[in-house]
DNA sequence: TCCAGATGTTCGCAATACGAACGAGAGTTC
DNA sequence: GAACTCTCGTTCGTATTGCGAACATCTGGA
């Protein structure tokens, strides 16, 4: 912890993460339950964020208010990157019928920052502030391939990487020969190590210095899109659409903060 | 302001809306100017928002970092809406070819919670969280349509009606008859009162008690779609989906927080 | 080089946020 | 019905957390 560090603000964001997919509706002593706190305190936090217009209640449970969105929304909103690809998503999707998307790296994670779903093929719904772990994504994959080497072998250092299907790359001796490969041909595959059936293709996005800021993707399934035909396919308008969405940030980029 | 009021999570919440889209990376002083506090009070919470994680800093300019896409998230994921809309929005676009949205009422505004895009109609880009006036769009004119008479009441009594197009309609008694004709109706229209060109048709998602809780529209542009062709073409399919959100809602309603 | 203005930082202390204790409600036992 | 226990929500005296006046540093102009 910093020396300069305002308590009562960690905890009161600490007070609105308490709510999620699980807990939707929480009690005043639930909410000081989950956050660890007293409580009065939870209560003082709640009220505030109440009178803020972040939170509702009807006097017994507490619930986030759509309001709460504008908090995130001052990071899309502050970052020309979703509003510059969305167009080109859009064309993409057009083109080729499938899912795509555009991230960014945050810690060991990509964050879905713009997307244009066709029909969903995961278990689960991915939205904007999604997070999936960078190691097991193909999007993560020109991420990490784009670092400095004294930053991948911080990530590498700090990161175990978890398994999430049979087919995940845990070592991070395959993970370096997986993004060398990446560095080579200038794109990622990744075959069903995120989610059974899931298959992907991912080109990065780079920056007037050429560092590799963001990623864009196509996401298929497995029973419909063979590893050839992904490439054969939809690897062309990717790395076509990568270089759009390139060109028109770099026209904007005396205006943006770029990743 | 409350008794019970935490100043310090307040301010901490003001900082982070202080980065937007004109101004996406600032100087300690320039967020101590923009809301109104001490640079030491500023730097205070910018170092705590640094240390955790929501923002970043070269040692001299901060930018919000993609974690803080965490705090709206929250929201998302405690709504059911958006992950049961989602398929519904993608098999309605697959089928109309236009972009389709889902929406819920927040003081004035409507703001989006789901999105499947098509192609860019509009001068801004629509995102999650986007917040657009209720009064001159379709979803808004459902939702309002939807509220109980004394609601509606303090809802014209506390917001005047902003003319944002030479169609926007802005008189309370007009509002009120259009808002009669969609009750009738069951469906709205706004012709090009948001933004000249833009047309829209929405439709009301109810829950259990029969109250207009969301929306969901369709939007297009009025160089490829008549009055005509929007009410031939894209209502019909706009009504099933709705009502298939519904009976996915219902059927999940054991377990949401609603809107 | 000097000065003024702007920026970032420190530390004694005031006031802001704290939590122990209180009040209220519900359920159980005698 | 009374008494007791447990849980929840709330109050208010005060401790400690966050405060800002003053200091230190940097930058640009004369």
């Amino acid at each position: 912890m910093a020396e300069e560090y305002v308590q009562s603000l960690a905890r009161g964001l600490a007070v609105i993460r308490a709510f999620d997919a699980a807990t939707p509706e929480l009690t005043l002593s639930d909410v000081a339950r989950k956050t660890e706190l007293t409580r009065a305190a939870a209560r003082r936090f709640l009220l505030t964020l109440v009178d803020l217009g972040y939170v509702r209640t009807d006097g017994r449970l507490f619930s986030l208010s759509p309001r709460v969105l504008e908090l995130g929304y001052a990071y899309l909103s502050s970052l020309s990157l979703p509003e510059v690809a969305l167009p080109h998503l859009e064309r993409l999707v057009a083109e080729v019928h499938e899912s795509a998307s555009v991230s960014v790296l945050d810690d060991a994670d990509v964050v879905y920052v713009a997307r244009v779903p066709t029909t969903r093929i995961m278990r689960v719904t991915i939205a904007i502030g999604t997070r999936f772990p960078a190691h097991c994504t193909s999007m993560g994959r020109v991420l990490l391939a784009g670092l400095p080497p004294d930053e991948l072998d911080a990530f590498l250092e700090g990161h175990p990487l978890e398994r999430l299907t049979p087919r995940t790359v845990t070592s991070p001796v395959a993970l370096r020969g997986e993004l060398d490969r990446v560095r080579a041909q200038g794109w990622a595959m990744v075959d069903q190590e995120l989610e059974e059936g899931l298959r992907s293709i991912a080109a990065p996005i780079r920056n007037r210095a050429g560092r590799a800021v963001a990623a864009v993707n196509l996401s298929s399934h497995a029973s419909r899109t063979t590893l050839e035909s992904a490439r054969r396919d939809l690897l062309p308008p990717l790395l076509a659409t990568a270089a759009r969405i390139e060109a028109d940030l770099h026209a904007t980029s005396s205006r943006e903060a770029m990743p």
